[in-house]
DNA sequence: TTGAAAGCGCTAACAA
DNA sequence: TTGTTAGCGCTTTCAA
């Protein structure tokens, strides 16, 4: 009745026992920290040995389904393939590997829908927490799961209601540094092309733009925001394209990310004006590769490593401590790395 | 329906079956797939209207420790950060989630020690199968695997002694079409930045590259491959620095991948030496942002989201047939993508 | 400080 | 076709 094919493993808790020459209770306390001080020294030693030498590696299944705990947690990511994303996972899957956490992928493609079913699916597998960076700037079922006593972390991107922990950066700043910079060079008409209106990063790098301009004592009207339909390349050139054809006149371009960015460029050069001899041109992200360009980006370096990682150790503290309140809003800082494509101003 | 407050689930198959009329075992039958031919018809429907009238969510983990299978798939990659890994996974995630699996990320960061330690963790967290992308031509731990017999297949990279299924690119083909477009342009004097040897991908590239030399009667010895300490930047950039150094004269280089590549060309700039006017490069891989450098890079593209949903496939199909023997070798096409990098020889 | 016993929710052998 | 029974491997009361 032991051996059955495709076994996972094959020694058990007592198997450790019995070498150890105690009771599978015993050896259970002696193995696990929490309980480890009511054994005796002298039997967690034995204990300790016994699993050693028999290479004993608990079946979390069985853990799990008597503590109903899982110690696996879901990373659910608009689109892996997008090397923003990528970064972030990396720091969350390094911190959450080390405190013996598995990650669990979930790449929902930017589908609302299928993030649903995603992730009731994962909840009847036992998440212990979720990382979430899919946040919508009004999204029901974030606001259904923050009623549940479920942990779960947003990163990069937040919800309007704010019922969660959050982990971002300081895009607000970063923004402001960005008018500052095209300021001090002489520019007057910028150009902000925002991200869609649905997520936390278009809204508030908007907002802030017109804030910065404000003090700038700059024009930051209706007619000096473009809204995306998209983080996308095409959506910064189709939204470029509009500016460019219906006249609006301007000398520098903010860009909501480095995709829009990009796009933008390839409209700006597509209508026979030159980066940044005639439009300087700002990115945000700092992409792999945009110092690769020509001109290289100027863009804004956000630590999407540290946001991960943050983020990680935020749900881990969440699930360690259950009771107490986590909403904590973190903001990381941010730098704006000044590359080619932003010079004096044309006049 | 599917809100169960605070716990992971609540409704369990005693309630189903209890609902319904029937023991759990009936319940159990019924909700099964693969067992539900052996019950009434009329029971079927009834159980399987109070599962749904219920919100019954199978516990996975129940089900896991009875039946020793998780439905969980590892995803062992050497870097997530690489955009080359990023579009695998993306493919590979797609498919495993259609299936019903669920995919976990093991990140192990280039570090072979650290992929041991996580592999043998993820074995005792029940995995079903793993897709691996870190196989080195060497490979200790993957001989080991291939003797229990864990479902395992490798992606973008093969181990020497080919003992477990295979999904790559025919990069001998791609290797190939590369010389034969140098020398279609008039090259003679061609260096090949090898992988490292410790990769089947940077090994299979140098060996294509030395055939396809000596079939257009091209010097194809020792002096004209080097190999790179990794697939890196920095490590293509010192091993062009190197030959330029050591006196050596050629009017184009392929390189392992893209990233050396683009060493190579930082370093060809820091000599001076234009490219593609005097020194024609080709990447491998064809990277996002490829086709946005000056010049763009003429490179192999692989389809690498392709290649993570073959591999998908290719496991869940081991894991459904357990009994049959498992080393199918595949290889996808590639394509080169002539862009800005290659010209005429110079003379 | 240790042992005995129960059971997490599910499925599979066996019996009816 | 359905029910009975017995665990999967672990943790955790409770008792000693």
């Amino acid at each position: 009745v032991t051996a059955y094919p495709g076994a996972v493993q094959r020694i058990r808790l007592v198997d450790v026992a019995r070498e150890a020459g105690v009771h599978p209770a015993t050896a259970s306390r002696a193995l696990n920290p929490a309980t480890r001080g009511e054994v005796n020294r002298n039997t967690v030693r034995r204990v300790a040995q016994a699993a050693q030498r028999l290479g004993y590696v608990p079946n979390v299944l069985a853990r799990g389904l008597r503590t109903s705990r899982s110690s696996v947690v879901a990373l659910v990511i608009p689109d892996i393939g997008n090397t923003l994303f990528a970064g972030m996972v990396r720091g969350a899957a390094r911190v959450l590997t080390e405190a013996g956490f598995t990650p669990v992928l979930i790449d929902t493609n930017n589908d609302p829908s299928a993030e649903r079913a995603q992730v009731a699916s994962m909840r009847a597998r036992g998440m212990d927490g979720f990382i979430v960076a899919t946040a919508r700037w009004e999204d029901p079922l974030l606001d259904e799961l923050a009623d549940s006593d479920l942990p779960i972390v947003l990163v990069n991107r937040q919800t309007q209601t704010r019922r969660l922990p959050y982990i971002g950066t300081d895009d607000q700043h970063g923004v402001q540094m960005c008018v500052d910079h095209l300021a001090a060079l002489g520019h007057r008409r910028i150009m902000h092309l925002a991200g869609p209106g649905d997520t936390s990063t278009g809204r508030e790098r908007a907002a802030a733009f017109q804030q910065a301009m404000r003090a700038h004592g700059l024009p930051a009207g209706a007619s000096s925001v473009t809204v995306c339909a998209a983080f996308t390349e095409e959506a910064g050139f189709e939204s470029t394209r509009t500016l460019l054809s219906g006249g609006q006149r301007f000398t520098a371009i903010l860009a909501g990310n480095d995709l829009l960015a990009l796009g933008a460029m390839t409209a700006l050069r597509q209508a026979g004006l030159r980066c940044p001899e005639d439009v300087s041109v700002i990115g945000f992200n700092d992409l792999p590769f945009m110092d690769k360009l020509t001109p290289a980006l100027t863009t804004v370096r956000r630590p999407m490593g540290d946001m991960g990682a943050l983020a990680a150790r935020a749900l881990l503290d969440w699930i360690a401590n259950p009771a107490t309140r986590h909403t904590t809003q973190t903001l990381l800082p941010v730098e704006l790395i000044v590359r080619g494509t932003t010079q004096t101003a044309a006049r």
